[in-house]
DNA sequence: GTCTATAGGGGGATAGAC
DNA sequence: GTCTATCCCCCTATAGAC
């Protein structure tokens, strides 16, 4: 992996543990083992960094979109729950929720990258929420979209919440989800 | 307001608008019209003011619930949607939602605090949903406990995503809700 | 590409005068 | 209770050698 890679992964990891404002160029710099002006060569601004780390979020989403364009809905659903299983298992929250709570304190161009993302992935569940509807396989009473954002933010929250509730929460949530969508009230 | 309840209640704005590691005693002090140094005589620490802004939520909570509890089930749960409504209508998140993101980097006695928040508002809104089940007024198939969660996620998160995708997000959200518990199945 | 060295600012916190 | 003065540390970023 090229040290520009390593350096993405790592940040991507320190926003989504310790959030914006607390992860820092010493950070990167301690644990990958190269000094914090060298980190500038690969990304001149800090700014630069997460908006690098907000892309590859968005290509990585549109592959797995693409990977799973010819599955089943429900398929579909749990590739996209898998998402932030992965996150719960390493205690971390999503990159929308982090990014979003520190909105105010982060340059213009990473909100509107955010907002790209956050859009990307309210419309793929959408797609998937209408397509699980017309085939029958799915049940629900509100308009798609409407509730694609009650199932992302179910999501997106838990993985925040389970921190303090606990961390079973974080299934008991996404299997309900699931359960509830497939039955038929 | 004594000066005391003046740094309180700024310090809560600006960790539900900046995040816990945004804001500073600098952002107090300008805008209060004090030195940093001053603060210190009210809050030893930066954890101490923050404990005693969560401590201040835990009390104001609680009068909520109190002021609510001869009221029915759908009355208490608009107002307890009604916190997160005023945090939409000032573009802030909620407090859980802002330090739960921060957690890791935060003292322990915080980390203690909210857990107990977030335990507080798991229990009631639990009571609340239970209630209504009880009284026929409420309609849902899952664990009451479980429902709650559902509900406090879509709260938590959904004034964090429309930041993103659009604040009239939020209401559509509230709105959903209140609906689909109320309708027969 | 990575380094050393450094600039320039902001952070929380404390001592002691008033 | 609030102030001035100060400490010491961490932050992002840049210049220039290698």
């Amino acid at each position: 992996m090229t040290t520009r890679d390593t350096i993405l992964n790592l940040a991507d990891h320190l926003i989504k543990d310790k959030g914006f404002n607390a992860f820092s160029f010493h950070d990167l710099s301690r644990t990958i083992g190269i000094k914090t002006a060298s980190i500038h060569y690969h990304f001149p601004t800090k700014t630069d960094l997460v908006i690098a780390v907000i892309r590859q979020h968005i290509d990585r989403f549109a592959a797995l979109k693409e990977s799973l364009a010819d599955k089943d809905p429900i398929t579909k659903l749990r590739g996209f729950f898998s998402i932030y299983a992965q996150l719960k298992k390493e205690n971390k929250v999503c990159l929308v929720g982090s990014l979003a709570t520190d909105l105010h304190t982060v340059d213009e161009r990473i909100q509107g990258e955010l907002k790209t993302l956050a859009g990307q992935i309210l419309d793929w569940v959408t797609d998937i929420l209408q397509e699980g509807q017309e085939q029958g396989i799915f049940h629900f009473d509100v308009p798609v979209r409407t509730k694609a954002i009650l199932i992302i933010t179910n999501m997106m929250a838990i993985v925040q919440l389970s921190r303090l509730t606990g961390d079973d929460d974080f299934k008991l949530v996404k299997y309900t989800i699931l359960e509830e969508l497939q039955t038929t009230h």
